[in-house]
DNA sequence: GGTATATCTGAACGATGCAAGGATACTAGA
DNA sequence: TCTAGTATCCTTGCATCGTTCAGATATACC
């Protein structure tokens, strides 16, 4: 855990009833999500948990159940984000970079699997409805890009090295994540050579 | 659609009052998923569609309704692998091989999203308990496998290529569907020229 | 034909997301 | 400081969901 929610007394600006509802709210989903999963993140479960009425969620904070897991999963898309340019920081050159910013996707996923899960989940499928979260799903993407901009000169392949990259990164992490692939078929010890190994098959690309 | 199920007289062998419900409701369920995604795939909603009251499916032919999901994603994982082993026929080459493979999967994924997203889905993640679907979905796995055994001698690296391969695959797929990455994206007009494209990095590793 | 068993029905329970209207506490203007 | 206005929250209630349990019914076997 190590909660990075600070004291429940966020911003006390617009402090009716309870103080600040929407922030309690989504780090209380947080907490639920980490103990139960997304199964046991209902209404009447965050209300007990902050305090409050089911109902009282609705129009002034989240105008719905999915406007919430929204906002859920856009500060697990930040604390992702944070975490990989965090993990990245003073590598080498441009392919030890990728080796920490993959590594450090698949554990955020291993280590908040049922967040993980919210993320890039089916219930939030169309970004339509939520724009801000897609804008902030785009930052993992943009350390990717931004990483291989530097050696590559043409947009078109960088652009292209990049989703082959993202994809192979997420892929993984989902087969990982929900053990469709299990470690011992990596053929190496861990996941942290596999990761290696298989950028490596990009090295030609990033020279 | 094209319905691969026969006509509704399966085997008749365990015929009681509707005559096969098993088959029919799994049939049902393809249909309503196709329809409807998985939102709408109900237990009463399968009941109204089958003719039949919502908890008949309970203790004689699906314990769960989890399990009677699992029974749908099977046979979705049995048409992905038939419709992968039949692109792939008359490849030219390994490459080529693992292209049409790659290929056919995204393109199930396109045409069959609502099932595809079950197959992959978190409701059926504990795969110990659908010991039939862990087999079954390995089957898509096994002719990446068999396409790059052929190539490569060593296990080992086999191994190693066919995790690599397959999780590129996979991760792709899933980031179109949910439409994390949009074709514009690729850097390729279409999604073909992409797979080709992608593929062609690992062509060191299939020689 | 009679009995056992597999299969299905009917009613009901607890839990869920959510809508509508009433109560309450905060803010702002006088 | 008092009052009006509004944002916030509560109460009640509804439709739907998966699921349980007791009983009805059709099939299979002898």
């Amino acid at each position: 855990m190590t909660a990075i929610t600070s004291k429940p007394d966020l911003q006390k600006k617009f402090r009716y009833h309870h103080g600040n509802l929407r922030e309690a709210a989504i780090a209380a989903a947080l907490e639920i999500l980490t103990k139960d999963g997304i199964a046991g993140l209902s209404l009447r479960a965050l209300a007990k948990a902050t305090g409050v009425t089911p109902t009282a969620f609705y129009e002034s904070h989240f105008g719905d159940k999915d406007e919430l897991l929204a906002a859920v999963a856009e500060t697990g898309f930040q604390r992702l984000a944070l975490q990989m340019a965090e993990d990245a920081t003073g590598a080498a050159n441009t392919q030890t970079r990728i080796e920490k910013l993959v590594t450090s996707y698949i554990r955020f996923a291993q280590e908040n699997k049922p967040l993980f899960q919210l993320m890039f989940g089916r219930e939030l499928s169309d970004l339509k409805k939520f724009p801000t979260l897609a804008m902030t799903a785009g930052k993992s993407y943009s350390l990717i890009s931004a990483a291989l901009s530097k050696r590559t000169e043409s947009g078109e392949d960088a652009r292209f090295l990049t989703v082959a990259i993202w994809s192979l990164c997420h892929g993984l992490t989902t087969l990982v994540i929900e053990e469709k692939v299990k470690p011992e078929q990596f053929g190496a010890d861990n996941t942290e050579a596999f990761v290696k190994k298989t950028v490596a098959l990009f090295a030609g690309q990033l020279a």
